[in-house]
RNA sequence: GGCGCCGUAGCCAAACGGCUAAGGCAGCGGAUUGCAAAUCCGCGAUUUCCCGGUUCGAAUCCGGGCGGCGCCUCCA
């Protein structure tokens, strides 16, 4: 049983999808003017991560994550820029997508973009003036919120309570709260031909438009970050149940927005700004992003592993907000690790690979019984506790505090029965191993973890001498080792050590490994 | 001003009224090792910002205070 909190009823609800089996998802994406930083990433691997327990849990989950591709940021940009918008946007999409694929967010079944849904768009404004929620004003169109009572619903607030404080002009609107469903354009400006005249669409139709499109008129999960609750979000409840006259989406999800700490100006690499400006780095990561380049998501990938962003995002809370760090990403660095070097363990003992492991498709599929064996008994109550805690709002932080419990009681056996040193252990002592790795895999792959084997650097593939040389500097060791000539062995490592590689001295022989 | 969120060990973080308050990083002991590294074992919150209340029982619920933060027309 899955629940999950609703930001509609602000309470855990029982998942129950609105066709059984079936669960559409519908994620607000970016408006593509700028390069992604950090925080476009959240959503994206929050929201893939639940289609992936989904799955898992044996459901048939249709991803959608949407493209703003015409707005007045991108007017603007490509203003500055003297170049088409829409090559701003592709431009934009491009690196977003670039970003999505090092994250691993592959799930996604749909892009939509707002501009290949334009008629749609005309389609839905037109059928909201017929019904008489929305006016045309001097070739702008206006959702009436007065005509819908509900307004104010997802976030809380009461139109009264909004009202009240506004006042001031409104220009073409009847009431200070309506907002733009269609925009006149301005000579120069991108434009289609629509019933009110050249123009293009509002922010927030968009994705009435495209997610009834897509995942028809009342569907399962609505995601976004915390800040698209008011007016993003309400608005497009207003629209599409002012349309269908039923609810937009059952389940609405938000996120807790992504903040930098204060050491965030390091993350940069070329920090020699002064005391001030890192002050204001200490804003919003999405406020950076807009006046420095550094905090451009494909920059920190430079630093720091997809896989290890990934991990830090999941490791909390998704209705928490995070702050980031440099300090806080090489944490979860050295945390990482441990798998890692389980992984290799695994290889080592077994000869096959962690990560072309078999696992079984769905939750059902991967239920076993210990049958009493002590390890699997331990695996088997820890695979289970992840998933309570996964069922329990999607809790990817907790959940993840039973993969380091898994990797413990793994290693532990391994050292029991010291399978590093025999190589030929017995099938009925390392078979528990493998099936407990197995798990292991089985719970990684629901969170989009360890998917695959880290690309070795390209500096450390090519280079042939180095291996030759670690090959004969490991033996010439091993020599000084067996005469007891620890002295040379020492320096030898210790040497090796200020260069940035480890030497590791095992029963099954000496391995090194380089930063 | 309005609406809402958060405050758990040095740092990060789980826990949603009930067994010893998960787990990670850092630290300290120990096993192991020629010494290391890795791994394992053990230690670290007598208690969850403070005060009061409800309850047989509260980190969890209620009230007040202090501190941090978000949204209030276009930021995921």
């Amino acid at each position: 049983m899955i629940r999950l909190y609703n930001t509609l009823s602000k309470s855990k609800e029982v998942f129950e999808p609105v066709r059984p089996g079936k669960v559409g998802i519908y994620l607000c994406g970016p408006t593509v003017y700028k390069p992604s930083h950090i925080g476009h990433m959240v959503g994206p691997v929050i929201f893939d991560t639940i289609k992936r327990y989904l799955v898992h849990s044996g459901y048939d989950v249709t991803l959608v994550i949407n493209i703003t591709d015409v707005d007045d940021k991108l007017i603007a940009e490509s203003q500055i820029r003297k170049i088409p918008m829409d090559a701003v946007a592709a431009e934009m999409t491009a690196d977003y997508m670039r970003n999505l694929e090092a994250m691993g967010v592959d799930g996604v079944d749909y892009f939509p973009k707002a501009t290949e849904h334009i008629s749609n768009i005309i389609h839905f404004v037109k059928a909201l003036i017929d019904k008489g929620f929305a006016y045309e004003s001097q070739g702008d169109v206006y959702f009436d919120v007065q005509k819908f009572p509900e307004y104010g619903k997802l976030s809380h607030r009461t139109l009264t309570q909004m009202l009240g404080e506004g006042g001031a002009t409104v220009e073409r609107k009847q009431s200070s709260c309506d907002f733009a469903l269609w925009k006149s354009a301005k000579a120069g400006e991108p434009s289609w031909d629509s019933p009110w005249g050249k123009g293009r669409p509002g922010w927030h139709i968009e994705c009435s438009a495209m997610s009834c499109e897509i995942l028809g008129e009342t569907f399962d999960i609505h995601g976004g970050g915390l800040d698209l609750v008011f007016p993003h979000h309400e608005n497009e409840v207003a629209q599409s149940e002012c349309r269908h006259g039923k609810p937009m989406a059952k389940y609405w999800l938000h996120n807790g927005l992504m903040q930098a700490s204060s050491e965030v100006g390091k993350l940069g690499g070329r920090n020699t700004r002064s005391a001030e400006e890192g002050d204001l780095d200490s804003q919003e990561a999405g406020k950076i992003s807009k006046s420095k380049g550094s905090s451009a998501f494909h920059d920190l990938l430079k630093q720091f592993d997809p896989e290890l962003i990934r991990f830090f995002i999941l490791s909390s809370h998704y209705r928490r907000p995070i702050d980031y760090s440099f300090e806080r990403l090489e944490q979860v660095g050295t945390s990482l690790e441990a798998f890692y070097r389980f992984f290799k363990r695994y290889h080592r003992i077994t000869g096959d690979h962690f990560y072309s492991t078999a696992t079984p498709h769905t939750r059902d599929e991967g239920d076993f019984d210990p049958q009493g064996d002590p390890l699997l008994v331990q695996v088997n109550d820890y695979r289970n506790k992840f998933f309570e805690a996964m069922d329990d709002d999607f809790n990817t932080g907790g959940a993840i505090g039973f993969l380091f419990d898994l990797l413990r009681v793994l290693n532990k056996y391994a050292d029991e029965y010291d399978l590093d040193g025999s190589k030929n252990a017995p099938e009925p002592i390392v078979w528990p191993l493998v099936h407990g790795t197995t798990v292991l895999r089985e719970l990684c792959l629901t969170l989009g973890l360890f998917r695959h084997e880290p690309e070795e650097k390209p500096a450390e593939k090519s280079d042939e001498i180095v291996h030759k040389l670690m090959e004969l500097i490991i033996d010439l060791r091993a020599g000084a080792r067996k005469n007891k000539d620890f002295a040379t062995a020492d320096k030898i490592r210790g040497t090796l050590a200020e260069v940035g590689i480890t030497i590791e001295d095992r029963p099954g022989g000496t391995e090194w490994t380089r930063k």
